[in-house]
DNA sequence: CTTGCTTCACTTTTT
DNA sequence: GTGAAGCAAG
């Protein structure tokens, strides 16, 4: 078939450098062409394993080799902090430490550094916080509270929702009441417009803000865009699919002339519009369909040889990914061979399920063929990950679950990270009403609001006003003395800890001051609660992140080669290690940012969102059910279901060896069984390429217990759909204690079975956690428990 | 002001 | 099945 793909080769050119020579070697001469292609905005439209990180950092290896561009005049912009890390450490291993210059990062960090450097501007301090989704939540919720709207109707979430498809789309809360065509609008349009006023005197931005605040920066102050458009005169952008508006606006201000007449800098943009999954989040597949208007003189290179998978997986993705309408024919093709046939299975219910692929792993890796951390499984949506969970520890599994409850949204973390952002900007008023009371210390609702309600008289921060209720209480109305108690002790709390901060103590040691100041340690400690036994662990562990990245910093910043370090601090960007610097580094981690390299013999879990990127030898697609995959809420709209199919698309092409489809006939959500029929994306992968290892029964049994993972089992699981109340976790407990034997569980850690008792189904074990308590436990459905 | 109870909505996907 | 939120009682 590759007959279709040879095209004239168009631009040649011959290096002028050993070096240039040595970067294209091994390239195919589409990518050759993507490589050294000057003089016009070039999209590579690159399709899934068709080598495009490496067309970049060749790309920009070449500029630096053969165009005599200078490392300051790049800008490359990724989606997460982990593709910017990867491109930074893969153009240094071509170009060497000259690469320290260059701006490589994300499109939120790479606009936290300008308005940082810009703040001046803006009428912001650059100290400035950075809201995620739940503190614009929180924040929005004092808004409607404030306007006393009805929190039914105005659901924080909803409304922030709202607020942020606006911002991506840059209009302001002016432009939003005038295009409010009902009342729910309008309203929203009047919350946003009181929420914009409060993140400003918050001295914060919220994630969308950074985007929209540095375009209009940009629009607004001509001499300041000049500065960026003489200097960055390449920009690369790497998921050019998953650009919003908002994006896609900074891209063109950034690209513009610096001048009138002047040439623009060279734009290259690399995506694909069959891996555009981020639709729901204001992501617009204009961007790269309409490429070619936008810059009419721009080049456009195809890249559909893959050097991942095998002809075989590639056929299938690439015939479910044919039934999108609308979508430029792009077909993948591999010289790997066909492969083995992808593996279906039909589950009776999502433990089944799970308990196939644990067995399937176990298989794969007792060949010897694959290590665990090979073997990726994916799921829809977080909550499928549950199920696995269990099953693998039950059968002492390793696995690494990336995403999920993420370590900078538990709440203790969130707490600590309050504490410091409070110290870092004390106008931060959604972080410090945050650990205003926390740990209790007596200054409750009623307080709050009284502070509140001056503060807005007065026309001054909440943090002014809460001083002044400290030390003028008589000026603060409706303060009772023990509130103002409470509130004077608070007060201490956070001057000792700025005379730290001013003396310039390590985030660290601030971190560990902060617990041990504020008692928030000292109540885990007391606390009875086995939950809290983990969020001390989980506070331990932000301290040795906080002291790593200093160290981390500590070492970059020893990296940046002498000719390029101009010995100034580049404005925009914190001290390395310094507290700003640590904040701004949690604010803007993403899920995919966690996944390991190669975690030792893990097998990693994952939803297909973010897979997105990553290739693994096995791959497990886990829920292939309508209502699952496609998702419920998808399943009414054409567009939604068009996103939802290239999901699957991108689920497929992460596999290089060996594809596992599965699906479970019975599935509970909310507690609830649920008869699911097939995904209609599993009729949609050609049947000559499937190896059905267990196919859905023909005619409904009598329901029965189910067998762990018995092979060959078929025809005996519970088909019957509408009487099926079968219990619902139908295993046999697959472990037995005895006093005395040591476990570890994945909750409360490392046990001795005190007592047992029953026996069967109905077994259940006493089991002493030291620190984390006393528990009791039955053995059934999915402890995660291992016996040791 | 805190605690413990009940209810309820909840699941897309996330920088 | 779970966590947040809302309510009543101490």
């Amino acid at each position: 078939m590759s007959a279709l793909f040879e095209l004239p080769q168009t631009t040649v050119t011959t290096p002028r450098t050993k070096r240039g020579a040595a970067l294209l070697e091994g390239l195919n001469p589409r990518q050759r062409d993507a490589v050294v292609h000057a003089g016009s905005p070039l999209l590579i439209v690159a399709g899934a394993g068709s080598g495009k990180t490496r067309v970049l950092t060749h790309r920009i290896a070449w500029l630096l080799a053969e165009r005599d561009v200078h490392p300051g005049e790049v800008m490359s912009i990724t989606f997460t902090n982990k593709a910017a890390a990867e491109m930074k450490e893969r153009v240094d291993a071509l170009v060497g430490r000259r690469g320290n210059a260059m701006w490589v990062s994300t499109f939120h960090s790479m606009c936290v550094r300008i308005l940082r450097r810009e703040a001046q501007h803006l009428g912001v301090r650059s100290a400035f916080s950075v809201y995620d989704a739940d503190d614009t939540r929180r924040l929005i919720g004092m808004v409607t509270r404030d306007l006393e709207m009805d929190p039914k109707k105005y659901a924080p979430r909803a409304v922030g929702a709202q607020i942020s498809n606006l911002k991506n789309e840059l209009l302001s809360a002016d432009d939003a009441a005038e295009r409010a065509t009902n009342e729910y609008e309008r309203k929203v349009a009047e919350v946003y417009g009181v929420y914009q006023a409060r993140l400003r005197t918050a001295n914060a931005f919220d994630f969308d803000d950074l985007i929209m605040e540095t375009v209009s920066l940009l629009e607004r102050l001509p001499a300041v865009a000049e500065y960026y458009r003489r200097r960055f005169r390449h920009v690369l952008v790497d998921e050019y699919q998953d650009t919003n508006h908002a994006q896609y606006a900074l891209v063109r201000a950034l690209v513009a002339p610096a001048v009138e007449g002047a040439a623009p800098a060279e734009l290259c943009v690399v995506g694909d519009s069959d891996q555009s999954i981020y639709a729901f989040r204001g992501a617009n597949i204009r961007n790269i369909v309409e490429f070619e208007k936008d810059f009419p003189d721009a080049r456009t290179i195809l890249l559909e040889q893959n050097y991942r998978s095998t002809q075989t997986i590639l056929t299938a993705a690439n015939t479910v990914i044919a039934r999108n309408p609308d979508r430029r024919d792009k077909r993948l093709w591999s010289e790997a061979g066909d492969g083995e046939k992808v593996v279906g299975y039909v589950a009776d219910n999502e433990h089944d399920e799970a308990a196939f692929v644990a067995q399937e792993i176990d298989r794969l890796v007792d060949t010897g063929e694959f290590r665990n951390s090979d073997i990726a499984v994916f799921y829809r949506t977080n909550s499928q990950s549950r199920v696995f969970e269990g099953v693998f520890a039950r059968v002492g599994m390793a696995y690494k679950i990336v995403g999920g409850v993420r370590f900078y949204e538990r709440m203790e973390v969130r707490d600590a990270l309050a504490y410091l952002r409070v110290l870092s900007n004390p106008d931060d008023t959604v972080s410090l009403r945050r650990i205003l009371n926390v740990p209790k210390r007596g200054i409750g609702e009623r307080a709050e609001e009284m502070v509140a309600s001056y503060a807005d008289r007065e026309r001054i921060s909440f943090a002014s006003a809460l001083r002044t209720a400290a030390e003028q209480p008589e000026r603060v109305p409706g303060l009772v003395t023990r509130s103002q108690r409470a509130i004077a002790g608070f007060v201490r709390i956070l001057d000792e800890l700025g005379e730290l901060v001013e003396r310039g103590e390590e985030t660290a040691e601030l971190l560990e001051a902060v617990y041990a100041k504020t008692g928030y340690t000292a109540e885990l400690e007391a606390s009875e609660d086995p939950q809290d036994g983990s969020r001390l662990d989980n506070l331990a562990e932000l301290v040795t992140v906080a002291r790593e990245f200093a160290g981390d910093a500590a070492v970059a910043d020893a990296a940046v080669a002498p000719e390029y370090d101009t010995g100034l601090p580049e404005p925009g960007v914190p001290d390395p290690g310094s507290l700003a610097a640590f904040l701004e580094r949690v604010a803007l981690v993403a899920d995919a940012d966690s996944i390991p390299d190669d975690d030792q013999g893990m097998v990693t879990l994952m939803t297909l969102h973010t897979a997105k990127g990553l290739e693994f030898p096995v791959v497990f697609l886990s829920g292939w059910e309508d209502g699952v995959f496609p998702h419920m809420r998808a399943m009414g709209d054409p567009a939604e279901l068009a996103e939802e199919r290239r999901l699957a698309y991108v689920g497929i092409t992460r596999a290089r060896q060996r594809l596992y489809l599965s699906r479970a006939m019975i599935r509970s959500s909310f507690g609830q069984p649920n008869a699911n029929p097939a995904s209609r994306f599993l009729a949609e992968v050609p049947d000559s390429l499937v190896d059905w290892r267990r196919a859905e029964p023909e005619r409904s049994a009598p329901v029965g217990r189910f067998g762990f993972g018995r092979r060959g089992a078929a025809g005996s699981g519970a088909a019957d759909r509408g009487s099926w109340n079968v219990p619902k976790a139908s295993m046999a407990p697959t472990l037995s204690l005895d006093v005395g034997d040591r476990v570890n569980h994945d909750k409360y850690g490392l046990g001795t079975v005190t007592a047992s008792d029953g026996t069967g189904a109905r077994a259940t074990v006493t089991i002493d956690f030291g620190s984390s308590g006393t528990v009791r436990l039955m053995l059934i459905g999915g402890v995660p428990l291992q016996k040791l």
